[in-house]
DNA sequence: CGGCATCCGCAAGGATACTG
DNA sequence: CAGTATCCTTGCGGATGCCG
C-alpha cells in the first residue's frame, strides 16, 4: 500500500513521490481537509445529522464564519451533504457522504492516537522545558 | 474504541464528549498536529533519518521558517527526535519517535484517503461549480 | 548547515449587522 | 435559523540577514 499520491499510475516508483510531492490536485485537497476546523466538523458529524446550530454548540471555539466557510469546503469536495429544508425558520442538515466517511474513520484514528499518547506528550513537554 | 478525547477515565460517557468538546490539553495537541506543514513533515520523515535541508528540499513548497518552527514543534511533543552531530558543518538529524511513528500510521491513512478519493472529490467540485 | 531574530505585508478569522 | 457581507484586528508566514 503506497503512501503516494501521485495519480499518475504509470509512473514506475518516484524517488520520493509521497505526499510531500504529490501533484497539485492532491496537494490542494490535502491542504483543504488537514486543518483543524475540516477534521473537528467531520468528526463531530460523524453517522449522525446535524444542522447547522448544533454543530456551531458542539464544535466548542468555533465561530458562525469559521462554521459556514469550512462546510462550504466540505460540500464542496463532496464530503458532506446539505439538505435545506423550505421551513420557516429555515433549517439545514448536514450528513457525511461516503468519502466523508471514509476520511471520518481516518480522523477517528488520529483521536485514537491523541488519547493514547496524551500522557507520553505531556512528558515530552515538561521534559523540553517551554 | 472511543473516539473520545477526554482523560477523565471516570465519566462513564459524555453525551457528546468527542474530539470537539474534550478537554484543553488534547484540544490543543490537536491543534498543533491536525495543521498542513506538521503532518506533511512527518509523513516525509517516515521511517527514515532526514536532515534538516532534506526535509526543507523534499516537503516543497515549505520556508526556511515554517521548517524549523514545525520541527521545534513535533519536537515539543515528542513526535520528532532531533540530533546535533557536532561537525563542521554542522548536522542535524531528524528521525521520529515511536509516538511520531504512529502518528504516521494515521497520516498515511489520510494519504491513501486522498489517493482513493481522488476522482470523486474532482468529479464534486466540477458539479459544485466553482 | 542549521537556527534565530527582525521586519512587514497580507490574509485568516473574529465581531457585528443585515437579509430570506 | 442559516447565510452573506462588511469591517477591522491579529498574527501567520515569507524574506532577509546574521551567528555558531
Amino acid at each position: 500500500m503506497s503512501k503516494q499520491l501521485s495519480r499518475d499510475a504509470a509512473l514506475p516508483d518516484r524517488k520520493r513521490g509521497d505526499l510531500a510531492r504529490a501533484d497539485s490536485l492532491a496537494r490542494e485537497i490535502f491542504s483543504d481537509i488537514a486543518n483543524k476546523w475540516a477534521l473537528l466538523i467531520v468528526e463531530t458529524i460523524g453517522d449522525s445529522t446535524k444542522r447547522f446550530t448544533e454543530l456551531k454548540t458542539e464544535v466548542d471555539g468555533i465561530s458562525h464564519k469559521m462554521l459556514t466557510q469550512n462546510l462550504r469546503l466540505l460540500e464542496r469536495n463532496g464530503l458532506v451533504h446539505r439538505v435545506v429544508h423550505p421551513t420557516v425558520p429555515p433549517r439545514v442538515d448536514y450528513t457525511l457522504t461516503e468519502p466523508g466517511q471514509a476520511l471520518r474513520a481516518t480522523v477517528d484514528a488520529m483521536c485514537a492516537w491523541t488519547s493514547r499518547y496524551l500522557d507520553e506528550i505531556e512528558e515530552a513537554r515538561r521534559r523540553f522545558g517551554s
